[in-house]
DNA sequence: CGTATCAATTACAATTATTCATGCATTAAT
DNA sequence: ATTAATGCATGAATAATTGTAATTGATACG
């Protein structure tokens, strides 16, 4: 009846990999014979060709290459759906899968995760950061369990709960005059060096939320990776940046940085904790949510 | 290395299918001692138990639970894999599955199929309607390639396309006071019986749009599953429904029903068409896309 | 109780996967 | 050119897996 079998995928995924059938053989612990014989045994139960033989060069035809994506997608999730069930067998909980969309995201993430890992010892916590179809894909697509974003969807078989409210201000260093201002507007933004994280500008809350509906766009634009080096930046007086108020005034100890109201209003974001509804009962998920919950209302309390 | 093969999750979906061993090796067409080994092996690996014994029955045990679920997940994946593979060995295309989320959009596609499947005959259609997680989840789930729906996602890895706009219109029979009304108030519905599908309220455009931002409620609600029946119910006096005024105008020769503006603007819709954006260079995926926007080209010079 | 049903087990058979040895074609090097 | 090296394909032999038949023991049910 069925014909394609893990091996298979595995195969092809491993002499995409490897270049060729001796190479995926070694990987495999076989011999190069064997594979040869199950490719042509495929080929043959298929009707086709998965790779055009161009000399002793193996190209993926059509079928190969929708194969490799079918392999790509499913193999993962083989190897995660063992992973979890061997930890089961340990008595281990499992893993929770954190996928994370947004810079800030990960500055929250980093001060919850560690009450969470001490509460939960037997869950492991993995942080990932690239998606190819994005987070909302990876979250259908198994590849995460939980996402960590500023735009949730309230739809179909996910669950999205606030769980950390934050103002996006600007950030701008000690001789700054904005320094003291009770707000910035956009116009006085258009003679700064804008400084952020490399992120498309349709994505950057400051460039949504502030320049773009102004029509203002900064003098220069510059892209710096990591958050220390940026508020260096900043406190040296080479440009200005937006980034979340609580961790600007966490920082401000160590680099001499001030935060400033972007508009009168301030900038208001929120960041989302998105799930499976079908896994909202698993206990430690739940729990993750519930952790983040509870930092929230204590927060607020205090604001 | 890896022990999960697909003939464990046929087994483990069989033996939930048909409640026990026995049954399921008949399905697979295998002896239940084959089952019992091939199980026995798989529960020694994984250091853990799917099944609880109890006497002579099986009940799933966590382990079990999570095994059917990814196996209810995966298989129909490879499935369709192999379905895809046999129609390319074929010389076929392939298939097309279209995912729908709304009544219109059913409407609107019966429209479309005819001449697509006529300038693709090497394609087949499948029409799909119920999806565990929503329409976007099956996209991104593999169950469907392509999605009707009147509420889009721009973002990640899909791409949306409007490809029709119409009016969303109330239908009254001949004996209506409102029939040559130029337009409805919602408080004038508040002495109605309307007729809907049978859709959750919050889906229904006609509560969304009209009735509940005014805080109105029809006298009665009753729900008819076909369109035909509505309009029969409708042109015999039996009560009003909301439907798209361009499938009114098409009925309107069978049944004796007229269009009314919803509100003194009207309530204008528009249905979209989503599919992953990895599919984006399949020929007749395009063609389809290609062929429903002509449509709405075509109509639009005629309005 | 006795019978029917079901899973587990044992011993054995059938099938399938893998290897070994080898050939043939292609690429690279001398 | 000639030789060496590399890579895939093939056939026969063998190892490993997967399956079956027959039987047992347990359990539900009339």
């Amino acid at each position: 009846m069925s014909i394609l079998e893990r091996t298979h995928l595995e195969i092809i995924r491993a002499v995409e990999q490897h270049g060729s059938l001796t190479a995926a053989a070694e990987k495999l612990h076989l011999t190069q014979s064997a594979l040869s014989h199950t490719v042509r045994k495929l080929e043959d139960q298929l009707g086709l060709a998965i790779w055009h033989r161009e000399g002793r060069r193996l190209r993926p035809t059509q079928a190969g290459e929708y194969l490799l994506a079918v392999a790509n997608r499913l193999l993962p999730q083989l190897v995660h759906a063992e992973e979890r069930l061997k930890q089961f067998a340990q008595g281990e909980r499992g893993s929770l899968r954190i996928g994370m969309e947004c810079h800030p995201c990960y500055q929250w993430l980093l001060k919850i995760v560690s009450p969470y890992l001490a509460a939960w010892p037997e869950v492991d916590v993995d942080v990932k950061q690239k998606f190819q179809f994005g987070g909302i894909g990876a979250l259908f697509g198994y590849e995460i369990d939980m996402l960590v974003t500023p735009d949730p969807l309230y739809k179909a078989g996910l669950t999205f709960e606030p769980v950390f409210d934050y103002e996006q201000v600007l950030v701008v260093g000690p001789q700054h005059p904005l320094r003291d201002a009770a707000y910035v507007q956009p116009k006085q933004i258009s003679d700064e060096t804008l400084i952020t994280y490399p992120v498309a500008i349709e994505r950057l809350d400051i460039y949504n939320l502030f320049l773009t509906p102004a029509g203002i766009a900064p003098k220069r634009h510059k892209i710096i990776e990591t958050t220390d080096i940026m508020l260096q930046m900043v406190a040296s007086g080479r440009g200005v940046a937006a980034l979340p108020r609580w961790l600007v005034e966490e920082q401000s100890a160590k680099f001499d940085v001030a935060p400033v109201k972007l508009g009168p209003e301030g900038v208001a974001k929120q960041i989302f904790l998105g799930f499976r509804e079908t896994d909202a009962e698993i206990d430690y998920l739940r729990a993750f949510v519930a952790l983040a919950r509870t930092h929230r209302d204590k927060r607020r309390r205090t604001i």
